[in-house]
DNA sequence: TCGCAAAGTGTATTTTTGACACAAAGGTCC
DNA sequence: GGACCTTTGTGTCAAAAATACACTTTGCGA
């Protein structure tokens, strides 16, 4: 719309990223708690900031992310728009927007974002007015700042659409995997048991993953196979017609 | 945020509604035609506009749509939050904002919302901006004002995903329907052909219809029976789990 | 070597899907 | 009133998918 660039942060919007973990175990979420407010306890957040007046809203989800904790290059689904007037208006959020906003009174819509990451090969480096950045098991995490909750159960339910739509665990897990860890991140995802034998036939039977020659070593019990996606096959089975994703 | 309640409008922030219409033959878009700026062209848009200061996101859908089209109390769902910063540089556009907004160049991300409606009793009653309102059949509609064309695209995705998870086809049709009209519904939403038997089987089987003793009078061919939704059966299935909508 | 823990595997039954064609009802037109 | 047109309404069979279910294998540790 301007010919020149324009950083300046637009006080009306802003967004916020639900970015999910899975360390084998359980699904997480990377939390970040912000810089005290003298004499008042704060909670966690989701990682989310004002974007800037030119900056398109998935950038600015991608570039706050990066501000607050380092994660870099993450494709972002968008959850969707979080606008109630009384948003920010819990006292811990009221007394750390009057610190650090130049607007502490304005209303905000946010836009949230939500992402899987591998939680090996990423470590949390808090920057700006992050605190910490930490994962946090998903059902140990309480009160959260602002609406974030809402963002949060608002994303949790959008990964769980799209997974009986799309095989996007994969993005959680380290590239080589055993079925069993695909299986424990459905179920950590959906929420339900499912069953192992039915689990791993329909999977198999997608004909998306790749068996590898290695196998897991020094485990107390007997080793498990590894697998790898193999996206082309995936793609390939997409331009074929395909929809039975779900479980 | 505020004690005082606060009716400006909301600079940065709009909402757009798309709103479905089936004419028991092909599915449709309540759109409207802005006034003319002289000496150009117009491109029809969605129904829309800024929101106030201090309203929700939704009532604000809820009040530009009924400004705009008469429509009233009507459930919208969210599509997303649409923010590129050039979505409102086309030079039609630009002409239009200069003529009506206090803040032509502002930035403004909009929220989109669509809904479901039955076109019988309905009649678009254009006011505020909207020189007319009127149903447009999907096939015929070619580019529309700001972006509005990727939020109807959005929308439209969201409807057919929305279909295959719940029986939400029944608000485009009058209370009493046939078969055969929910079929062409349900064909003209996915963009698919069903084959005629199997469709009837599986939503016979869900059992959420009630026949009437009523059919079709003054057709020049068998006369169809009507059925009706059964709203309490609906919750009924959905507690004892049921999710099989899919076609 | 015994025990433990998780991996890995097959079958039988039921349910669902998909493909497919013809008779029934009512109006229209001659 | 009979021929014809249009849409409704119906059943079966085969293939595929879902579900329920239990025991053997492997490797480590004690």
């Amino acid at each position: 719309m301007h010919d020149k660039m324009n950083h300046e942060l637009n006080p009306r919007i802003s967004a916020d990223c639900v970015i999910f973990g899975f360390d084998l175990n359980k699904l997480n979420v990377l939390l970040i708690e912000r810089e005290t407010v003298v004499g008042l306890d704060t909670y966690r957040a989701l990682p989310g900031d004002l974007i800037f007046e030119d900056e398109p809203l998935d950038t600015a989800a991608n570039r706050v992310l990066n501000e607050l904790t380092g994660l870099e290059d993450i494709y972002l689904e968008q959850v969707g728009a979080f606008g109630d007037p009384d948003r920010l208006s819990k006292p811990q959020d009221r007394a750390w927007l009057k610190a650090v906003r130049q607007d502490p009174d304005a209303r905000v819509v946010t836009i949230g974002y939500y992402s899987l990451v591998g939680m090996n090969n990423y470590v949390p480096q808090p920057a700006s007015f992050a605190r910490a950045a930490t994962w946090i098991p998903i059902e140990e995490i309480g009160e959260l700042a602002f609406d974030h909750r809402q963002i949060l159960e608002g994303a949790l339910k959008k990964l769980k659409e799209k997974l009986n739509v799309q095989p996007i665990g994969f993005n959680l897990l380290p590239e080589k995997f055993t079925l069993s860890q695909l299986h424990r991140l459905y179920e950590a995802i959906l929420g339900v048991e499912l069953d192992k034998r039915n689990f791993r036939r329909k999977m198999l039977k997608m004909d998306i993953l790749e068996s590898l020659e290695e196998r897991q070593e020094g485990v107390p019990h007997k080793p498990s196979q590894f697998y790898k996606f193999n996206e082309q096959k995936y793609h390939d089975l997409l331009k074929t017609g395909f929809d039975n994703f779900a479980f």
